[in-house]
DNA sequence: GGGATATATTCGCCTTAGCGTATATGAAGG
DNA sequence: CCTTCATATACGCTAAGGCGAATATATCCC
């Protein structure tokens, strides 16, 4: 059943995970769906930078968009195999301890209407996986 | 306390990840330590190829090497950061429900004298955080 | 010292990634 | 249609990564 399945699929999670600038998006994307706008105004860096991150990880799989207007909404896709979205999921969960991933969540909350609490949801309701 | 600091320490973890000869490598370290001519001849890949990519874990403090005569030992150094720790380690534990790295464990086990049972003891003790 | 063994490093080549800048696409509204 | 806004993509550049082949280093043994 498994080849090389596990371990090239995770090694294309890492890859996906091994930016910064991409740790903060998904971190921004854990609570649900985010506005392209958003993310450019919370990271304070140029659209396309943010586009072309958000790019990549939608080439990995790792994120969904769906476009509503002139927006597009991205929001991450839990990987099909259990390993990898468990580890999708840890790291999310320890970059937390970082503040500046912190001050990106609360500036969601203010400029959003989706806040905290949707993450606590979100986080209780993925780990009965 | 933190700056960028456990988001930055995280992303240079996942590039080292981000390689599955690498992946493979540090399988075989969970043990303990390994002789590069047993990576050499259990991954079955050219010499240069395999000290280039422990080079590779060296520089990002992955791995830490010790000189034994002719030849170098290399074995996995746990990460200060608790997370970043707590990453590798599920990690490779998630890898090893690939065949091929089951394979690997499998192969060091015949041809070295250290095998299954100190890794499971290391399981046992490093799971106990 | 000289040769043999084990490992590391260098070189040249190709591919990928990341960035800023510029431009293209796509939707909405007049 | 034409503009404007939101987003994506292309371009040119630079840096890093990965590979095989060749070469360097370090140790051991005679």
């Amino acid at each position: 059943m498994s080849k090389t399945g596990h371990t090239e699929e995770l090694a294309l999670l890492f890859a996906a995970l091994s930016d910064r600038t991409r740790l903060r998006l998904l971190n921004l994307m854990e609570g649900g769906e985010v506005c392209v706008c958003h993310f450019v105004e919370i990271l304070g860096q140029s659209q396309p930078k943010i586009s072309r991150h958000l790019a990549y990880l939608r080439r990995a799989g790792i994120v969904a968009a769906r476009r509503e207007g002139k927006w597009m909404h991205y929001k991450i896709v839990a990987p099909k195999d259990a390993g990898t979205a468990r580890i999708l999921r840890e790291s999310l969960e320890i970059l937390r301890q970082e503040k500046q991933i912190r001050k990106d969540l609360e500036a969601l909350n203010k400029v959003c209407c989706m806040p905290l609490v949707k993450i606590a949801s979100a986080r209780s309701s993925t780990s009965a996986s």
